[in-house]
DNA sequence: TTTATATATTGCAATATTACGATAGATAAA
DNA sequence: TTTATCTATCGTAATATTGCAATATATAAA
């Protein structure tokens, strides 16, 4: 036990909750913020802007990356950081569409 | 450590990472998809519709009620469970202006 | 009151996550 | 080549999550 059991679910409802776990920390939230806010996006500013180690932040990149929430290019010494519209964009139209179907339900 | 750092971070940034934490299960998002394709939506339904046990599935329960997006309603023996709209909704857009940020935005 | 049914709680084992120091790797500048 | 800088990885401790059997609780029906 301890363990997810993704095999009992369908893969769309695992990738929605995968998308869901990766944005479910202040820190990749806080990360997509900044990503958003700024033009450059280099993971150095990130590593000055957040509260936390540099080898954390690092971790937290990653994550959002397995999941495809944002990606990196190498560029120098540095990487550029950068959200991937289609990931984020199709885990909000989502949301969007159980909000949709909500508004025209009515139960308890 | 092992905790997660809440306190170094925004109220919304902790707010929107404790839905979507909730969120990042399978089973969670399961439970939801079961809520809005049902009109009634009584608990001892979800048992029986999911691959977990009564406690885990009541377990899983409990953590979208504290988050806020589901309420739950005593209904005799059984319990009423509805999804919050205002909860859903607040999450879902605040995504869908994050991604209309991002159309009008081009870095890498 | 007894019995049945629905849901919650407790306790615990297995596993995952979070955080960071130490260190490694890779590129740029001197 | 040496040094500085940026980022990743390793190792590990602290904590959280997942899942379920056993059990408790609460209401309804008999």
């Amino acid at each position: 036990m301890g363990a997810t059991k993704t095999e009992h679910f369908t893969e769309q409802q695992n990738s929605i909750a995968t998308i869901a776990k990766a944005l479910g920390h202040p820190a990749r939230i806080a990360i997509l913020e900044y990503l958003l806010k700024v033009d450059s996006c280099i993971c150095g500013d990130i590593v000055n802007e957040l509260p936390l180690a540099q080898p954390t932040i690092s971790q937290h990149l990653k994550e959002l990356k397995t999941c495809g929430l944002i990606k990196g290019t190498i560029e120098g010494t540095a990487i550029c950081y950068c959200i991937d519209e289609k990931v984020l964009d199709n885990f909000q139209k989502h949301f969007s569409a159980i909000s949709a179907t909500l508004t025209n339900k009515k139960c308890c």
